[in-house]
DNA sequence: TTGGTTGTGTACTGATCAGTACAGTATATA
DNA sequence: TATATACTGTACTGATCAGTACACAACCAA
């Protein structure tokens, strides 16, 4: 019994990368079945919906990592500003400082937005709300709040875009900078 | 001859939208024929090569699209600050005020990256760079003139992912606006 | 050791994939 | 009207697609 859950665990990171890597529609059975070393048999076995669950999987564990890793120290009543730092610390190092490239992003922009619009909104929203009401803690208005947050969201996601595209992981690290910068520091 | 020369353009017209619409790997042929109206023989008559040469195509009008009515205007020698002005309103149309997405953008996050990576590439490069030497012109050192560029470039493609994501084109209007606040005032 | 659950490899299915072949139609010039 | 070229619909190919079936292996508890 703990081999299973220890083991579908195992299954849904290495499918993150492969989904990350080729999008949805460009992850065949064969290419996943390859890159994570699972046979078909495995796969079926831990996702029975087939391509489309291990899809949901994979999204869910991005929110869940996302939930326990960055917004919820936004949410920390006590320490606003602490919150916001950790974010972008965390947020460095979660897209190793531009050279991965964000899941939902990925699947915001391909063909799967229309399967899985729900989950990809609420990633995206959640976290501006949570950046916005850690601003606010720190004596922003609600607009300047909102404002800054879906500036920071927007700069991060434009950031891997183009560190991807360039192939220069430095146009993410310079946008973190920026978008720092433009917070007003407080605390 | 002429004839040729119009419905092929028509043809990259409409097989853009495709594109942009499902991402490559997402546009099937099947897709591609029922969106476009046109059959097989034609499309293969157009682009012996087939999709690749389909994307190929797109990719290159983008490319010239962008040329013409963007980058053009931002090495205009005589007036910077009105080929940044420019540049704003026409990105704004172009992306229907954020109803629409960066073609380049999703190829460079799909697994088309690997198949078209130098072409997305130049047209970023070439994007930032024009709007860096414009910058440059209204009177920023070399060092404010490329990360401001780069700023305004990833501000826009960021925003052009969040407002997909959250189908919400207003977050391309807020940016657009903050980026245009962003840059020193001049002429 | 036995029995049940969990996990896995393999061989298959029908559907869809990109691409080809080619006969046939439209068009434009002469 | 004749004819060459541009264009298009259709029927096909073999490869690959997601998904299924199922026998078998690994494991763990009794």
């Amino acid at each position: 019994m703990p081999r299973e859950i220890a083991e579908r665990g195992d299954a849904v990171a290495a499918l993150a990368e492969v989904f990350r890597e080729h999008g949805y529609s460009g992850s065949s059975l064969a290419r996943i079945t390859q890159q994570t070393g699972l046979g078909k048999g495995s796969l079926y076995h831990f996702f029975p919906d087939g391509k489309e669950e291990m899809a949901e999987a994979v999204l869910e564990e991005v929110d869940r990592w996302f939930s326990e890793h960055v917004f919820s120290p936004l949410l920390d009543p006590v320490a606003p500003g602490r919150g916001i730092e950790r974010m972008f610390e965390t947020v460095d190092r979660y897209f190793r400082s531009g050279e991965r490239i964000c899941l939902v992003g990925v699947f915001a922009l391909g063909d799967s937005q229309s399967r899985f619009g729900a989950r990809i909104n609420r990633y995206f929203s959640t976290w501006t709300e949570a950046l916005a009401a850690a601003l606010k803690r720190t004596g922003l208005t609600d607009e300047q709040a909102s404002e800054t947050a879906e500036e920071v969201v927007v700069g991060i996601q434009g950031a891997l875009v183009l560190a991807r595209s360039r192939q220069d992981p430095k146009i993410f690290s310079r946008a973190l900078r920026r978008l720092k910068r433009s917070i007003p520091v407080s605390e």
